[in-house]
RNA sequence: GCGCCUGUAGCUCAGUUGGAUAGAGCAACGGAUUUCUAAUCCGUCGGUCGGGGGUUCGAUUCCCUCCAGGCGCGCCA
């Protein structure tokens, strides 16, 4: 028996398509591209092609016309494709042949580690800036979510050949950074009993600044009392960021989000990468001077109004220090950058794009991800969160009540762009309207079966007992063909920059796999059947622990 | 006022650069357990894709407009 078939087979089916339409004296409009596409519906085929539809307005005759030339023309191999008939308005659906189906396994078998792996990204280096929260307080809700977002593209990007890394911006300077010092200092006296200013209004009240206050070793917090006001404020607030990152980086860590590299505004400030990015803007001629501010003219690129770089102070903006920090990333050799911002900072998009473009660098690979914000529910009713006294759930907190997976797996089930509810009630539930259970489960039922096996003493089957002939009940070729899909849609979840497919994959998986369990005795009389069905089982586990690995979701062996 | 996101079944959401009769889970209802994990399976019910117009052989998808919700519009970040 055969272990090599044609893979992946969209690439394959896609090229004998090619010929087909060059032999059937057809051509392609310009542009336009050979698609080969798993249908949403079964009885569609497994893979389908509307190639027919393409070709009918340059061909000028209908489309189902043109599939049957293209039939004609086609040459697939029976042992690859059982059956390409014309549908509908003139797609072409292929049905996959059993001994294909049964290679496949044998594939993921032979190279598990790898299997949804794909080399589409062609080594492109891309830098994913996520989370990057102000380090002046917890990270929250949204950040988590970003962090589940920003991390599983990592890991899928990583999959399909690109070469992803993660990195924070921890904004470290600036007017925030001084009311947090503020705070802190305010907080400090209090303890030590001495007079001090009230935290000002835009400052941080949260019970938090209490704690970082108070571990403060005393002597030396005096010490800096005495420093003049502007010198008091960076004092406590150098020490506050210092532990506000290091507990940022606790959690992230526990969620096992990557980071790469934290990298910190002040680090651009003290470099001369902020005043170089500022004389450069100047020499380029895309600044003005108004009202003793420095503008870049940002309404050259699209921007609805120019940005102040330089306020009247003299000190530099925000947006200057971002632009530095993107014209760093690039000229560290990023091919593209990717970052994740919340909804509040969409109106950040344009101005970025625009001063990438005046420091030239290629605009279209910035690419930005919106987060949109995360409404916890408890039991379906809204979980009060007050800011007042910045009270809010933290990562932390959310972690303790519905651990990691849990909160990664609910993170991820979303389009980015949705509004996501998020019900902590239904996250710890152990029944099957909980997604996260539903599909661990499937692994752990795995993961038994073939323990149960070894128990009985089935000997361990070679990868020749993947025989297409014992896997053709209905159950099993939903299965077959489910697993087969997995790595185009790694690819298709990578190139969308959408890890919600992802989860959206493992769910329809597991219903599969339990119809197939349900249906179907792995373990039975039949030592041929038995083999078989143990090698697709182990092939399945395969899968879902590949699947639950780009989410960084646990693949548990038992529940 | 301007900009961005969202609007799909009772609820929560998918819908692959414009493709097939718009799908899934939950909820509701009815079944399945001498069995390798019932944290499971099988079935039924459920739709003016927010409204209207346009482009196209074809629109949930693209364009225009209106409506509803969220967010932003600072010499904060």
């Amino acid at each position: 028996m055969p272990t090599e078939k044609p893979w992946p087979i969209e690439a394959y089916l896609a090229e004998r398509l090619e010929g087909a339409i060059t032999r059937a004296g057809l051509s392609m409009p310009d542009g336009a591209r050979v698609e080969v596409e798993v249908p949403r519906e079964p009885e569609h085929g497994d893979w389908a092609t509307p190639v027919a539809l393409t070709l009918a307005k340059t061909a000028r005759r209908p489309p189902r016309e043109v599939a049957k030339s293209l039939l004609e023309s086609l040459e697939v191999e029976a042992d690859v494709v059982s059956a390409a008939e014309i549908a509908g308005a003139g797609f072409i659906n292929f049905r996959l042949a059993p001994a294909w189906l049964a290679a496949n396994v044998r594939r993921i078998l032979s190279a598990p580690t790898t299997y949804g792996s794909s080399p589409v990204g062609r080594g492109e280096k891309i830098l994913i800036e996520y989370v990057s929260a102000n380090p002046t307080g917890p990270l929250n809700v949204v950040n988590a979510r970003a962090a589940s977002i920003g991390d599983a593209l990592i890991r899928i990007l990583n999959a399909a050949g690109f070469e992803a890394r993660g990195e924070f911006y921890a904004n470290d300077w600036g007017l925030q950074a001084e009311l947090f010092g503020a705070s802190i200092r305010t907080r400090f006296a209090e303890r030590i009993g001495l007079k001090a200013p009230a935290i000002p209004d835009e400052g941080y009240a949260g019970a938090y600044v209490i704690e970082i206050a108070d571990a403060i070793p005393e002597s030396e917090g005096r010490e800096w009392l005495k420093l003049p006001e502007r010198e008091q404020r960076l004092r406590f607030a150098a020490w506050g960021i210092d532990r506000m990152l290091d507990r940022q980086e606790r959690d992230l860590t526990r969620f096992g989000a990557r980071i790469d590299r934290w990298f910190r505004e002040s680090e651009l400030h003290r470099g001369g990468a902020v005043e170089k990015a500022r004389a450069r803007l100047v020499e380029l001629g895309l600044t003005e001077e108004r009202d003793g501010a420095l503008w870049f003219r940002s309404t050259a690129f699209g921007d609805q109004e120019d940005r102040v770089i330089v306020r009247a102070n003299g000190e530099p903006t925000y947006f200057l220090a971002d632009a530095a920090y993107h014209h760093d990333k690039f000229a560290r050799g990023f091919d593209r950058l990717i970052d994740l911002l919340g909804p509040d900072h969409h109106g950040h998009i344009q101005r970025m794009q625009g001063v990438i473009e005046a420091l030239r660098w290629p605009r279209d690979r910035f690419e930005v991800v919106l987060i949109q914000w995360v409404r916890l529910l408890r039991g379906g009713e809204p979980v009060k969160m007050s800011k007042r006294g910045g009270e809010f759930i933290a990562l932390e907190e959310l972690l303790d009540e519905v651990g990691v997976d849990a909160a990664r797996f609910f993170f991820l089930m979303r389009r980015a762009e949705s509004p996501l509810d998020f019900d902590l009630e239904l996250a710890v539930k152990r029944s099957e309207d909980n997604p996260v259970y539903y599909v661990q489960y499937a692994h752990a039922r795995i993961a038994h079966v073939l323990d149960y096996a070894r128990q009985q003493g089935v000997p361990e089957p070679g990868l020749d007992a993947a025989r297409p002939d014992l896997l053709g009940e209905p159950e099993t070729l939903v299965l077959l063909r489910g697993i087969a899909g997995f790595p185009s849609l790694v690819a298709a979840a990578a190139k969308h920059r959408e890890p919600h497919r992802i989860p959206m994959y493992l769910k329809e998986l597991a219903a599969k796999f339990h119809s197939f369990y349900h249906h179907h005795r792995v373990v039975g009389p039949d030592a041929d059947v038995t083999a078989a069905r143990l090698l697709l089982t182990r092939a399945t586990g395969v899968v879902f622990h590949r699947g639950l690995d780009l989410l960084g979701v646990s693949a548990p062996e038992s529940m």
